[in-house]
RNA sequence: GCGGGCGUAACUCAGUUGGUAGAGUGUCAGCUUCCCAAGCUGAAUGUCGCGGGUUCGAGUCCCGUCGCCCGCUCCA
């Protein structure tokens, strides 16, 4: 992790953001490469995604209209009230503690909780207890009772610890970002900038839909920028507050979205893989049902094998009709799809797949770095699919005098209006190759004297370190084919 | 948020009981070099993360703060 993160410095794909100044917690800057390879991660998604006869594209704005977020869930949901033990210093969700309690344990607390309160809040316990929901539900209605909240826990003995009442009081946490629209900071005119990207997508469905004459199934795919103020921030890319997302949702008839879920899942799963990720660093992690979001029926993770254990690099949710139904309820305007096959009027499903650029960026970083010993020296090289590879070609002369740097400057001048090269003439050849395998550059060429003769030149690839002659001049169809 | 570790050149690190900084790699320039980090010569670079304090004097000791990594917690 640690050798990545120097390299991914070294070379310019990461810097830390605001670095002379400290650096700014969980912030990162992508440098020259860094940029090149993500954006070939987005552009192979957005080929992949949109580039189908049933998707279009969408860039909504990041700033939305504030009811947005109350309609899908977030201002309300998008909160975890947490405590702390201050004897053991452990911190719990309140929404989970009730789950760590055994029902003896909590039937006894209650117990004595009861024991003094006063008959309103009397009355409140009862209503609460008398429901038919279980013992926990109960016992987290009760926590996250404004009124009764800080006598229970009062009386709530500590899961980790066992320390009784030693709990500070119920902190919220909203994982939006606040910010105003206009120079006047007042609760009127707040804006927050967006969680997710997806919501800008749902808002546009009968936009795009009639405007594209797309009839269902069909998806809106987006790449944008999102934000969460996460609590912490944590292994480098994979859990910062600005982050990018590759999402696409797919409307489709209910009771035809199972087979659309599955569908996309194998696809998205097969799009790493095409993309040189290896199989044995991929893996599904299904959501169990007692899991799920408030807005899925389905959910499943595609986890990439990082240093640091398997962590999500994209979710495929079965998010039901939830969203559309709820900005139909808070808009007032309709939702609704009218399907001229079967006369029918109704809410879409929808299936989302929802990738994070960055974390995807991470990923293909790591899976790509590999040390291998070469003559007894080490070589570092970055395996870059050359679809991904921040420069798909290095053009060297092979020494500098018989005419070979002008040759190899005509070659890079060819080639550098349709794909990233670079020129290099400085220092022994072998550290020019050894240079371009950090930068996980595919292909070098080479002019040498043969070149004078004949015009060939070598083509040496990065992987394998072979290297085969070609005419210049069809160095342009050879770097295509390979990038096709 | 808690606990632990760390922060010195672009990178990896050294720095003796406090006396205002070094190495290797890399980078740059020149020579050499006909294919995998070769060789030779020369050069640049640090307010030692930041801010205070103790001291005649702090990279070194103390306090605070910021950041990174690990563990816990968390991850709608």
């Amino acid at each position: 992790m640690e050798k990545v993160v120097s390299l991914a410095k070294r070379k310019g794909f990461v810097f830390q953001s605001s670095e002379i100044y400290g650096g700014l917690n969980g912030c990162w800057d992508y440098g020259p490469l860094g940029v090149e390879l993500l954006r070939n991660i987005k552009e192979e998604w957005w080929k992949a995604m949109t580039y189908r006869d049933d998707v279009e594209g969408l860039d909504a704005a990041i700033l939305m209209h504030p009811r947005v977020w109350e309609a899908s869930g977030h201002v309300e949901n998008f909160t975890d009230p947490m405590i702390d033990c201050k004897s053991c210093k452990a911190r719990f969700r309140l929404d989970t503690l009730a789950e760590q309690i055994s029902d003896k344990k909590k039937e006894k607390i209650l117990k004595e909780f009861a024991a003094e309160l006063t008959d309103n809040e009397k009355a409140e316990l009862d209503a609460v207890l008398s429901s038919d929901e279980s013992l926990s539900d109960k016992f987290t209605a009760l926590l996250e009772n404004k009124n009764l909240s800080e006598k229970l826990l009062a009386h709530t003995n500590c899961p980790n610890c066992g320390t009784k009442g030693q709990f500070t009081e119920p902190r919220s946490f909203n994982l939006m970002f606040k910010t105003f629209i206009g120079p006047v900071e007042s609760n009127d005119n707040v804006v927050y900038l967006r969680p997710e990207t997806a919501q800008g997508i749902f808002v546009n469905f009968l936009n795009v839909q009639s405007a594209s004459r797309q009839k269902l199934p069909f998806g809106i795919a987006q790449i944008g920028k999102a934000f969460r103020n996460e609590i912490n921030t944590k292994n480098f890319l994979f859990r910062t507050r600005e982050f990018e997302q590759m999402e696409m949702q797919y409307f489709v008839k209910p009771g035809e979205d199972k087979k659309h879920y599955d569908a996309w899942k194998e696809r998205r799963m097969q799009w790493y893989i095409d993309l040189g990720m290896s199989p044995d660093n991929l893996r599904f992690h299904d959501h169990p049902q007692d899991k799920l979001a408030h807005y899925a029926k389905e959910a499943t993770d595609i986890e990439f094998l990082f240093p640091f254990g398997w962590g999500e690099i994209e979710g495929i949710h079965n998010r039901t009709d939830f969203d559309l139904s709820r900005h139909e309820e808070y808009s007032g305007k309709s939702m609704k799809y009218f399907d001229d096959q079967t006369k029918e009027k109704y809410i879409p499903y929808i299936i989302e797949t929802s990738a994070g650029a960055s974390r995807g960026f991470m990923a293909f970083l790591i899976n790509a770095y590999d040390e291998e010993e070469v003559n007894g020296e080490k070589r570092t090289v970055l395996r870059f699919h050359p679809k991904l590879a921040p420069i798909k070609a290095a053009i060297f002369p092979l020494v500098n005098k018989d005419g070979m740097p002008e040759i190899a400057r005509e070659i890079e001048k060819d080639l550098r209006p349709f794909f990233r090269v670079f020129y290099d003439d400085k220092g022994a050849i072998g550290r020019r190759y050894r240079r371009q395998d950090e930068n996980g550059t595919p292909y070098c060429i080479t002019v040498d004297t043969q070149t004078l003769e004949d015009g060939t030149v070598t083509v040496r690839e990065r992987d394998s370190m072979a290297q085969e002659r070609i005419h210049k001049s069809e160095l342009m169809n050879y770097l295509a084919e390979k990038l096709k």
